[in-house]
DNA sequence: CAGCAGACTAAACAACTGTTTAGCCCGCTG
DNA sequence: CAGCGGGCTAAACAGTTGTTTAGTCTGCTG
């Protein structure tokens, strides 16, 4: 059994992944149909209409979203389940629980730039949740939360998107994909670090309890201009299918 | 006299326009002739097709960028010469040296996020930037280089990238314009907080000599829930047309 | 004044878009 | 076995796209 998803959620699949690819305006109806192995009349005959499809997919998509972010609003405890840094930034969570060459990320990224009324509402959803967060670290006497505590969680929040928003342009600049495993070992110590005492301070942190003074494994190595075949992103390849995620 | 460019440049000022606003694919011919105020057929007769309209666009932004960078890497010194807190921030530059809503901090966000030679050869050069700002400011002792430098230049320059990508979202949940001089006012100093000590510390800054230990004019007050009708953007009302940046 | 080049328009063109229509095929229920 | 509803396709439809064509007008040069 090579697929036992049904056609209409293979092309729902598609549709999702050429979307977060290029935006739902430029993608047509028939490369969804030619991508899912189908006429393009069954796309609108499963679907309405391409804008009920991509509402249809946005709500799926907000869905697996809203589960993953029970993960930072979850009970309060931040959960030191695994090992590593446990910075609780939205890459992290993406890399946990979605298999590599998700489209979902893509997917984000569009979704926070389409302004659309879905669009709007994650963000505001983000922003609760970073707010959320800054109070709770504050809490906890592991942050302050500054002399304008909505300015800084909206900041902290953005820095956070940053990452999802111009991932091919860091891939390309670092060598290195920001939203893979080795590309988050290498970028989160350095904004722990930022975070942790400022552009000053270069130890880890001034008063963290307990483990792990040391730096991770980010050599001094200069891979920066060398952008000839870095990670590649397969961006249209016979991938795997099934790469969504694990909900619904 | 109402206008004294030539057809031609009003014909580029528009698709500058509304290529900012809606990113060039979304965009017709027709828009800009309309725009304009004369026939589709004249649009390509002063440039040859689209995507050439496109391209010259393009390489004009390109050139007032360029000039705007020469201010941070022009000289060496940072230049105290007017008044505030002097963060070195894009926004900062775009905002004294452009006039109020002008596109060219959409039509940046467009090219960052265009999947273009333009748009990589452009976030390679702000990166280069990045990378020299931060050796200057450790050269002056104003900032560490972190234990990867490469990384901490491109952490810099996304963070700062990510108000011109989340303009609006940003806008809608702070009720204000993070590249306006009040919202610059308001962003800047907590920036800045985080920069100097982290985000544990509250004061400004721990070492830095001079001036300005006090909260500008940023009260408690939470515009959080009252998204209505904050500052407009006039999204195609008969604006300044001449509003693009002096240079040229 | 002839004419000629360039700004400019109106209309048509082919290609593509989302969507509709008509109909085929197949497994089910009666 | 009749038929019937849903998955599915091929073809056509109307609208929009970038572009081309033919032609008008205007100001300048010989």
């Amino acid at each position: 059994m090579p697929d036992d998803r049904t056609t209409r959620a293979v092309i729902r699949d598609e549709a999702l992944r050429l979307f977060a690819a290029q935006g739902p305006e430029a993608v047509t109806i028939r490369q969804i149909a030619t991508a899912a192995g189908v006429s393009p009349g069954l796309v609108v005959h499963h679907f309405r209409s391409k804008d009920n499809l991509r509402q249809e997919v946005d709500q799926y998509v907000l869905t697996v979203f809203e589960g993953l972010l029970s993960e930072l609003t979850g009970d309060g405890t931040v959960s030191f389940e695994d090992a590593g840094a446990a910075t609780g930034s939205l890459g992290e969570i993406f890399l946990q629980h979605l298999p590599v060459g998700s489209p979902l990320p893509g997917y984000l990224r569009m979704l926070l730039l389409s302004d659309t009324d879905a669009g709007r509402g994650l963000f505001r959803r983000l922003y609760a949740v970073s707010r959320e967060t800054l109070d709770a670290l504050a809490d906890a006497g592991a942050a302050s939360r500054g002399k304008d505590p909505q300015v800084r969680a909206a900041l902290l929040l953005v820095n956070d998107l940053s990452v999802f928003l111009l991932r091919d342009q860091l891939t390309a600049v670092l060598g290195i994909d920001p939203l893979s495993a080795a590309g988050l070992a290498r970028l989160g110590p350095e904004l722990l670090s930022i975070y942790a005492g400022g552009l000053n301070a270069d130890a880890p942190a001034p008063e963290i309890p307990p483990e792990a003074p040391e730096a991770p494994e980010a050599p001094e190595t200069a891979p920066e201009e060398a952008p000839g075949q870095a990670s590649h992103q397969a961006p249209e390849a016979a991938q795997a299918p099934e790469a969504v995620g694990g909900q619904a």
